[in-house]
RNA sequence: GGGCGAGUGGUGGAAUGGAAUACACGGCGGACUUAAAAUCCGCUGCCGAAAGGCUUGAGGGUUCGAAUCCCUCCUCGCCCA
């Protein structure tokens, strides 16, 4: 297609020569021969990205003359089995509004990067003894290639990888700020434990109870943990949440998983012992029908609390229960246990109440023990009744009367002394002032969100840069020796204790104490592969930097993210830390703002077969594939077109064939006007400006899927040959959706710099967008009969006798009596008739 | 068990109180072709010969009018327990 001659040539061979206008019709007859063959997306698309790289269209600089429009992708792990057309989606949405920023005028940040610690590099490593440096290396290239055939605007120059030095760096300086203010600690936490492979797993590593890698059930294991101090920003994260654009769905999921619950800690003194039972419970109001305690098997005291005569049961059991995982245990609906021998005192009525321990209760949850009152819990009812424990209501409905039990709901207290009579809600306030003088309660907020695990023991991590010391203890490295360089490793088996294979290279591990100088070691847990993606949105805006995180000028202009597209999966983990991090770093005075991502969307999955596509079941769209035969921009709007983006959508393979299509008359469209210029009517222009007012609202409203058909209904519409300005107004409209196609439209309409560059997204002007003439409905008791055209506007007294008139409305109305008329301005001429 | 979302032609889907099935895919018929592909034109929810009737998971309700709002139920998905 680079060679096809230019139309305006046409112009300047206009001589009188009959000899060379003979010549003229024979090359206007080839011309058309050439452009009839139809658009060649190979050459054109690889003009374009060709041209796109040599004149760098796709580097951003801070420009503060213009606003500024930050969209991101949530970046990817580079994993070796690549993209397919599921993956695109949200690639191609981002894209799109990107490039309609651009023709907005604004300055559009859209870069990419490398999510690329973790499990599956260092899994091939163990296996094939590759270093997941080279592993991770060549699945970026090919990660890279593949990602270029979406034809993104993506900035390269700002690239950033999670596992470059240069990168980590800040992920450790910011572990230390934290570890400097407290928020990073160390703790001996119950983890999930594989025997097998002789190593701690991460939570999201525990598939079903068992370990993802080899199948062997996951034990609990206490081991040395460290935490980030996550819960000292619940109430934040809570209620910042209010601020943001994001789908309700998300911004439950996360609310749900912080749990804020209110309600009161109760001490319970045992019988006999000097120990205390401190509970948290949201049901104060309950307390007189506490008839038995249960702990979790992993509490603390359940050693001490066991009397002699039941040690074996209990310890038998406390052996089974570790070997179930949480979720087992959660979703087990039988309901086992064990009495410990031991006895506490309700601090209400020092009624005696049997201890139990029992797996329903989980020792990460609260302090890990439960007051259990049957009546009014569903779990500790079906425990009750398992264990043939004494069941005693002390709430009543509203009206009074005792209803089945368990009844969980709020009511009036009964048996409960001189609380009777309260509201459950007035009774929480008086049992817990009661008791508050004597110590034995005291009203108090629970979070559900725990203090997050931060430590892994891997190889494939960032090293947390923390130096032991048998003098001065726990030493943070100096911030002037960061980064703590990953060292190579010949063997990344885990060692067999739980310790990262880092604790196995004696050089690495051996150090000077920061502080004293003595002979040190350093921390051999790793970060998990959270830490990197956590602030990595903040990275972009200035990749370079080697003396800070990120320069502040350039994050006042760039940060926070406008737009956030991925998938739903990463409702609470991700997107939790990342605004944990965020507004700790705007503590320390590194942002100025709470919330990273001010507008996120969820693109939906696109299934085939009606499942999510995965290597093992064999239904992988290849995007290659349908790259080579229909080109890079029919693929980007079959994936806008398949559906509404937020919705899942089944691929079929045939739906691109209309997008091929629409592509190829679209071309056509351009080359018999180009050929045959015609000037712009009326109506043609309020087609166009209707266009450019659908277009933009639907793009607006990401309904992506209608915008594509309303190009292909104003291809149905227009005359075979249309003017210039519309064919202007096309060629940027595709712009965001198909942007090769629409670069060579833009350039055969004269333009010689880039679309991006120079095009401008048109504005609809609202007088072109009113309709003069209306077709109105009319119906007989709400059925339409027939339908009338008028001019917008017209009143009912006019349209009645039209509507009266058709002859399908007379048969409908028959003898029967008319009772009224509704009538709605242009649209609706209802008869009710009886 | 609780919460949220979804269910529309043969298929993907459109329409958020006002003509259900836009736009495509597929199918059928036609034009062009020696033929095919490509392209173009027409038809295509169901029943019915037609007139007409019926139709948005099922049933009920509100309304002049309901895919859309309300109630009950079924199925699927996600989140929480």
């Amino acid at each position: 297609m680079g060679a096809r001659p230019s139309w305006q040539g046409t112009n300047s061979s206009g001589t009188a020569d009959p000899f060379a206008s003979r010549w003229r019709g024979l090359f206007l007859f080839l011309q058309g021969r050439l452009t009839m063959a139809g658009y060649n997306h190979k050459v054109v698309e690889k003009k374009w990205r060709e041209r796109w790289d040599q004149q760098d269209i796709h580097t951003v600089t801070m420009n503060r003359e213009k606003p500024k429009f930050y969209c991101l992708d949530m970046f990817p792990y580079p994993s070796g089995s690549g993209l397919h057309v599921g993956h695109w989606r949200g690639y191609v949405l981002s894209d799109v509004w990107s490039r309609y920023k651009t023709l907005k005028g604004f300055q559009v940040l859209h870069p990419m990067g490398w999510d690329a610690f973790g499990l599956p590099a260092e899994n091939d490593a163990i296996k094939k003894g590759i270093h997941p440096s080279v592993s991770t290396e060549r699945n970026v290239e090919n990660f890279k290639r593949q990602l270029s055939e979406i034809g993104a605007m993506y900035d390269w120059t700002r690239e950033v990888n999670t596992t470059d030095p240069d990168y980590y760096k800040w992920t450790q300086w910011i572990f230390l700020q934290m570890y400097k203010r407290g928020l990073a600690y160390q703790q001996e936490m119950p983890i999930n434990f594989c025997p097998s492979c002789q190593t701690g797993l991460a939570n999201e590593e525990v598939q079903g109870g068992e370990c993802e890698r080899c199948g062997t059930s996951v034990e609990k294991r206490s081991l040395n943990q460290w935490m980030l101090r996550i819960t000292a920003y619940a109430d934040r994260l809570l209620n910042s949440l209010q601020t943001l654009d994001w789908p309700e769905k998300v911004l439950k999921m996360q609310e749900s998983w912080i749990g804020r619950s209110e309600g009161a800690n109760i001490t319970f003194a045992v019988d006999g012992s000097d120990e205390v039972l401190e509970v948290f419970t949201t049901r104060p109001d309950t307390l007189f029908g506490a008839t038995y305690m249960v702990l979790a098997p992993e509490h603390p005291l359940v050693r001490k609390l066991t009397t002699a005569d039941q040690r074996d049961l209990v310890e038998r059991y406390v052996e089974s229960a570790s070997s179930k995982s949480s979720v087992e245990r959660m979703a087990s609906r039988e309901k086992t246990g064990v009495f410990t021998g031991s006895y506490a005192v309700n601090p209400v009525n020092h009624e005696r109440i049997p201890i139990w321990i029992s797996d329903y209760v989980l020792v990460e949850y609260g302090s890990g023990a439960i007051m259990a009152v049957p009546a009014h819990d569903d779990r500790d009812y079906e425990f009750a009744q398992t264990f043939d424990l004494p069941i005693r209501p002390v709430i009543a409905d509203s009206e009074g009367n005792v209803p089945a039990l368990p009844f969980v709901m709020d009511g009036v207290l009964i048996n409960s002394e001189s609380f009777d009579g309260l509201a459950s809600k007035e009774g929480k306030h008086a049992i817990v002032s009661a008791l508050e003088n004597s110590g034995a309660a005291q009203a108090t907020v629970q979070f559900k969100m725990r203090d997050w695990v931060f430590s892994r023991q891997r190889y494939w991590g960032e090293p947390i840069p923390i130096v032991h010391c048998p003098v001065c203890g726990e030493v943070p490295v100096d911030e002037s020796d960061l980064p703590v360089r990953l060292p190579n490793v010949e063997n990344y088996q885990p060692s067999g204790t739980g310790e990262s294979p880092l604790a196995k290279i004696d050089d690495w591990v051996n150090t000077n104490c920061p502080t004293c100088e003595a002979a040190a070691k350093r921390e051999t847990n790793t970060m998990p592969q959270w830490a990197g993606s956590c602030w990595y949105f903040l990275r972009y805006i200035d990749p370079e930097n080697q003396d800070t995180l990120v320069d502040e000028a350039k994050m006042r202009y760039w940060a926070p993210v406008d737009l956030y597209v991925g998938g739903v999966e990463h409702a609470v983990l991700h997107l939790l830390y990342a605004r944990f991090y965020t507004m700790f770093l705007k503590d320390i005075g590194v942002v100025n703002f709470d919330e990273p991502f001010v507008r996120l969307f969820n693109q939906g999955m696109i299934t085939k077969d009606g499942a999510k596509m995965s290597k093992s079941k064999g239904n992988v769209v290849n995007p290659d594939v349908l790259v080579e035969h229909y080109g890079t921009d029919a693929l980007r709007m079959y994936e806008l077109f398949i559906g509404p983006p937020e919705v899942d959508a089944e691929w079929m393979d045939n739906g691109i064939e209309g997008i091929h299509r629409f592509v190829q008359r679209v071309w056509s469209l351009f080359d018999r006007s180009l050929r045959q210029p015609v000037n712009p009517s009326e109506a043609g222009e309020k087609r166009r400006h209707r266009l450019i007012a659908v277009v933009t609202e639907r793009i607006e409203s990401f309904k992506l899927n209608t915008a594509i058909s309303a190009f292909m209904s104003y291809l149905n519409e227009v005359d075979s040959i249309v003017d210039k300005q519309s064919l202007e107004t096309l060629a940027v409209l595709l712009g965001p959706m198909a942007p090769h196609l629409a670069e060579e439209l833009w350039s055969r309409l004269g333009h010689t710099d880039s679309l991006f560059r120079e095009g401008r997204w048109p504005e609809a002007d609202p007088a072109m967008l009113v309709v003069d003439e209306v077709t109105i409905a009319v119906q007989v008791n709400g059925k339409t009969r027939g339908t009338v055209i008028v001019a917008a506007g017209t009143e009912q007294s006019e349209v009645e006798p039209l509507g009266f008139g058709l002859q399908t409305v007379k048969n409908a109305i028959a003898d029967k009596q008319t009772i009224k008329v509704i009538f709605v301005p242009d649209r609706i001429l209802n008869i009710v008739v009886r």
